[in-house]
RNA sequence: GCGUCCGUAGCUCAAUUGGAUAGAGCUUCUGACUUCGGAUCAGAAGGUUACAGGUUCAAGUCCUGUCGGGCGCACCA
């Protein structure tokens, strides 16, 4: 057990002597500014509070009875009552030392693990994915990896948008003007052309519209022909989203697409009928405020001009078609039968937060009883906007194709190897930028904090300097190219695994090694990947550092066995910490 | 109009969600052994956290108001 869990551990133990009444599981220690000490708690304050004690005093009770000297040196009370842990030097040695046996790498699997189901990236069949799509998809296989690492049961789900009214004007399109050696040339661009063509018509003429329309009730009452050339769209379609998900490295354990809810949403509609939970209006169906909330928190109300007025969650089109809460629905409900989750996570836009709230809340009260065994999270993002803060376009004012994308930056990254390191060879060099380039727009669009827009910038994510990843890469290489030169690595088996600490370097990189798990485990309940891109960073930091201050190959003795062993743990550690953001290494760059 | 998210150094962003003296990079300036890879490192400069109140031991973070911006406001997903 790492030293801080052991510290946390017995504080609460402490805690609870004290306090016998009080919820110990929010008596947290973290990591701490150094000049403080190396943990701290400040959880003492709000328990004082809320019992109206003294904070010192209830701190030096605590203390009296905490026993944590087989890890730290004395503990101190400071401020208005934080309480400051610094860890034994023994302590630190004996974590890295089980760690340099591969017993483990800073991080313990969870206590109580999770089902957890994860939907992300649903890209839509017969469109190009583009930037848009980064988002989603690095963010929830970010996570997806994170929580599977922490030892949760993770079932990823790619719900691909492959049913809907979009299909009517595409199979219009597919019937009337398909491009054969077109569609074979590049399947996805002649399926946008049918369907912009179709779109622009259906705008001018309500007479094509209406042919639309007619494709698309035959389509959904199983016409044969058009299933056929629906099945066809999708065919093409996965075969692009194989290949950037293959580029990517991102892997769904699922891809339920809307379709296959199909045949459960007339049974949805029904039964919310039947329950009075939703009822008609103006020819549609949909669920309205159950007025158990003020106006102002209830999603199902707006208010236009002054006054209230319903804004229902629509179940079922005045036309009979349904749309996507239904189909959302039922994938709720047959996520929760088929998997018995405790977790399902939504990676999609923020723009559809009050899609994502009504959902919800309609679930809750179709299925109150099942609706209480799952949390269910919108974890919602910012847009990607260009240099002049509109969103990201091409300069002809197109959409960025993700594919497209994909190639500018392994040809950037290129360039910038080819210049560096001329001497590698061009197979070396283009393997080399393709981690690179891939990496560095993963990284770019992690780092931020998810909820805000960001600016897409080639120069600043590709640099060497700052927090990117091609920074993170040159740390993990320089560590390598150590381990060249030293000609071996070191073994758990074959080393004796003395570790000595002197230099202020050394013990400040040992120490930040340690706070790997904890930070992988705010990474999981905060669904914030952000948090491990800073600790890489500050990891890589504090690696430089020590790089410049202490010569790892020019010692001798225990020092060069210290310094090796922490060499290979940063190493680990970047590359875990890079491979749960999805992000791949080099040897040499 | 209503809702919602946001406003932090000249620029691009952090700040583990209420903790101690708000941190990085870029830019500018000053330095570093013919380097275990200089694609690096060290130092300096840069802040009334949009503004005004409030809550408390403690506020960039919570509440109220103002100003400025993004996004969303039934039958697309």
């Amino acid at each position: 057990m790492l030293p801080i869990k052991q510290i946390e551990k017995q504080l609460q133990l402490a805690v609870q002597s004290v306090l016998p009444d009080a919820d110990v599981s929010s008596v947290l220690v973290r990591p701490c500014d150094p000049k403080f000490g190396d943990y701290q708690s400040n959880a003492l304050m709000s328990l004082a509070k809320a019992r109206k004690l003294n904070p010192r005093q209830l701190a030096t009770d605590v203390v009296a009875r905490l026993d944590v000297t087989n890890v730290c040196e004395k503990v101190d009370i400071a401020g208005a009552g934080f309480l400051n842990f610094r860890l034994k030097p023994e302590a630190l040695t004996q974590a890295l030392q089980s760690a340099a046996r591969g017993e483990h790498l800073f991080f313990d699997p969870a206590a109580s693990p999770r089902t957890i189901v994860i939907d992300f990236s649903s890209p839509n069949v017969a469109k190009p994915m583009h930037v848009g799509h980064i988002r989603s998809t690095g963010i929830g296989d970010s996570l997806q990896r994170v929580l599977r690492l922490l030892g949760h049961r993770v079932i990823s789900d790619n719900h691909i948008g492959d049913w809907g009214t979009q299909f009517g004007k595409l199979l219009l399109g597919w019937k009337q003007i398909l491009d054969r050696s077109a569609l074979d040339r590049d399947s996805i661009a002649e399926l946008e052309r049918l369907y912009k063509v179709i779109n622009t018509e259906c705008d001018a003429n309500p007479a094509r519209l209406e042919e639309a329309k007619q494709e698309l009730v035959k389509l959904q009452a199983g016409d044969a022909e058009n299933i056929a050339i629906w099945k066809e769209m999708i065919r093409v379609s996965q075969v692009q989203f194989d290949a950037i998900y293959g580029r990517l490295g991102v892997k769904f354990d699922q891809a339920l697409g809307e379709s296959f809810y199909n045949p459960w949403l007339g049974e949805v509609v029904a039964d919310l009928l039947k329950r009075g939970i939703a009822r008609e209006s103006e020819g549609a169906i949909g669920v309205f405020s159950d007025g158990s909330m003020p106006p102002k928190e209830d999603p199902f109300l707006v208010n236009r001009d002054g006054e209230w007025v319903a804004d229902p969650a629509l179940v079922r089109k005045s036309d009979g078609g349904f749309n996507y809460m239904t189909t959302d629905l039922a994938t709720i409900d047959y996520r929760l039968k088929t998997w018995s989750p405790q977790e399902i996570i939504y990676v999609v836009d923020d723009r559809q937060a009050p899609h994502f709230k009504k959902l919800f809340l309609t679930f809750a009260r179709w299925k109150p009883d099942a609706a209480k065994t799952v949390k269910l999270v919108h974890v919602g993002f910012g847009k990607i906007l260009g240099e002049d803060d509109k969103p990201f376009k091409t300069r002809s004012g197109d959409t960025v194709k993700l594919g497209e994308l994909l190639n500018e930056a392994e040809e950037r990254a290129l360039k910038i190897v080819s210049e560096k390191s001329p001497e590698l060879s061009e197979a070396q060099k283009k393997e080399i930028a393709r981690v690179i380039g891939l990496g560095a727009v993963k990284y770019a669009d992690l780092l931020p904090n998810r909820q805000s827009d960001y600016v897409f910038s080639w120069d600043k994510m590709l640099a060497l300097n700052g927090n990117t990843a091609p920074y993170l890469q040159y740390a993990y290489a320089r560590i390598q190219s150590i381990f060249r030169k030293a000609g071996e690595t070191p073994n758990a088996e074959h080393r004796t695994l003395n570790i000595e600490l002197k230099a202020p370097e050394e013990i400040a990189l040992a120490k930040y090694l340690l706070n790997f798990g904890l930070t992988l485990e705010a990474v999981a309940d905060e669904l914030r990947p952000n948090f491990l891109c800073n600790y890489l960073y500050e990891l890589a930091g504090k690696f430089t550092s020590f790089y410049e201050n202490c010569p790892v190959l020019k010692s001798e003795g225990l020092v060069r066995e210290s310094r090796l062993v922490l060499c290979d743990l940063t190493s680990k550690v970047l590359k875990r910490g890079l491979n749960v953001l999805g992000i791949e290494v080099v040897e040499q760059m």
